[in-house]
Parts: C-alpha cells; structure tokens; sequence
DNA sequence: AGAAATGTTCGGCA
DNA sequence: GTGCCGAACATTTC
C-alpha cells in the first residue's frame, strides 16, 4: 500500500520524530528485513550517529546520518512507522533508540518492505533502477519516457524505471481522476490528453500528501471524491454510481469506471 | 479452506 | 531491446 503519497508522510513523520537525534541503539527483530545485511553492520554504521536529514524518492525513503551515511527504508505493501513507549508494536521489525524521546518502529507484518544502510544515496537510487520522482519529473519527460513507446497506460504509470512513487493504488486514482482507461495505449494519448495526465497526477498525489495518505486519518476520512477508498468487491463509482469494474493483469487488479473511463476503440 | 491483497525481482515468452 | 505475464517472497483477512 505505501506509495509515494504515503511515503512523503512517512518522511514527515520521521522528521517531526526523529530528527537531531542522537540513536542510541538498533535492534533488528526479525532479520529478514535485511535482505542479507548483517544486523551488526546496521549497528555499526547507525549507532551513536545523529540524524540530520530526511530524502524521499519515489517509494523509498532515506535518513541522512551525521557520518554521511544514510538509512534506507522501503515499506513493501505494509511498512510503516511508529513510535511508542513501552512495548514495540506488533510486527517491529527494526527499533531505534534515542537519547531523547521515544523509540521509534519499523513496523511491517508481511516483511515485503526493506531497512539498510548506503554510503551514496545517489548511489542506491541508481542501483534500484529508479526513474525521476513523480512529483519532480517534468512534462516534458513524462511525455518522452513514461508515454514513450506502445504499452498499456496503467503499466506505464507504475514503471518505478521510468517514474518513481506510482504503484497499483495511485495508477487507478490518477487513471479515475483523468478519466482514462487503464488499458489505453500510451501512443493513443495526443498532446492535450498528455498535459492533462500530467497535471491530474500531480494534483492527485498531492490533494493525497494533505489529505494525510499513510495515516489513520486518511483511512477514516479519504477526500470524497477519490476512486481510492471504493476499491473494493460491490462499490460503485463516487461521481456516476455505476459499478465499478476490475480487471486484472501480471498479479495487479485493476478498478474502473466503465462510464467515465470508457474503453478504448 | 483457500484465495486475495500489496511491491519488487526475476525468468520466460513473443 | 520492448512489452507482457506469472511466480516467488510473507502474512493476515475474508
């Protein structure tokens, strides 16, 4: 689920909690959100450093460390933050320990999502294979690279190569908002359909950031007018009432309005 | 009880 | 190289 809208308010939250602190310890609970690091080499790099700066790109969240070194977070489909007094919370994965305030989670039930360390974030946005931020790419190059060639429009969206922060969440609620079908072809789309698309996906992810993608509040009281929250079995289009429509390709469901996002010809 | 959900990586196919 | 598909990974919820 966590997508760049909810990842940039993960960031925020780190920021709020954790910056210009002092770790005083690492404790990796369950080592498989290494991925094959040594829980003693997080230790190592991470222990006694102070936390100086926050980065987000696309999916992926990093924490600058006052030796240069950065803490890499990715949240797979059900990462997330918190922070608590007494026990950690069910699913922590990793704990910091600071010297003031209170511990912080990484808390992540189904162990999709990843903690490390890099010496260059530069470095580790490259060795992922990540295209430009969705909230940083230009028009101009959404055109050319994301809607460049012939393929399916959806599966273009969550090219993380490509644009980096759009995954199958975000890819439908854009697709909604601009009205297009997600199995459109990119090469169908003319110029005015183009800037539109570029523009609804800009707004769509940042009517989500304020809306508090990632937390409970968004949960509780998502903006009415997003597909988002109807995701699922029996729901209906928010703005025409038809039922909404699925489909599902490479693992991924799909959801549609068949009204307002007609099939192409 | 079995499928579905989600993101990434990887192997296979045309 | 391009584009698409499904499997694998782990876990809980329907």
């Amino acid at each position: 689920m966590p997508e760049l809208p909810d990842v940039e308010n993960f960031r925020r939250f780190l920021e709020r909690t954790a910056l210009r602190r002092t770790v005083t310890g690492v404790s990796v609970c369950d080592d498989r959100i290494l991925h094959g690091d040594s829980p003693a080499a997080l230790r190592k790099a991470v222990e006694g450093r102070r936390l100086e700066r926050t980065r987000r790109h696309g999916k992926h969240l990093l924490a600058g460390l006052d030796n240069g070194r950065w803490l890499t977070f990715h949240f797979g489909m059900t990462g997330r933050f918190e922070t608590f007094r007494d026990e950690p919370p069910r699913s922590t994965r990793v704990r910091f320990d600071f010297r003031e305030g209170d511990p912080l989670a990484f808390v992540d039930q189904r162990l999709f999502g990843g903690v490390g360390v890099t010496e260059n974030a530069r470095a580790f946005v490259e060795a992922h294979e990540l295209g430009p931020d969705a909230l940083e790419i230009s028009e101009d190059e959404f055109s050319r690279t994301v809607l460049g060639g012939s393929r399916n429009l959806k599966a273009a969206l969550m090219d993380q190569a490509k644009i980096a922060g759009i995954g199958n969440e975000y890819s439908d609620e854009i697709l909604f908002q601009a009205r297009l079908h997600p199995e459109m072809r990119t090469n169908a789309l003319d110029r005015e359909q183009i800037s539109r698309l570029y523009r609804i996906m800009r707004e769509v992810l940042e009517k989500a950031i304020e809306a508090g993608a990632g937390t409970r509040e968004f949960d509780e009281n998502p903006p009415a007018d997003f597909l988002i929250a109807h995701r699922r079995k029996g729901a209906s289009c928010p703005r025409c009432g038809t039922p909404l429509q699925t489909k599902k390709s490479a693992g991924r469901t799909a959801w549609f309005c068949p009204r307002c996002q007609p099939a192409p010809a």
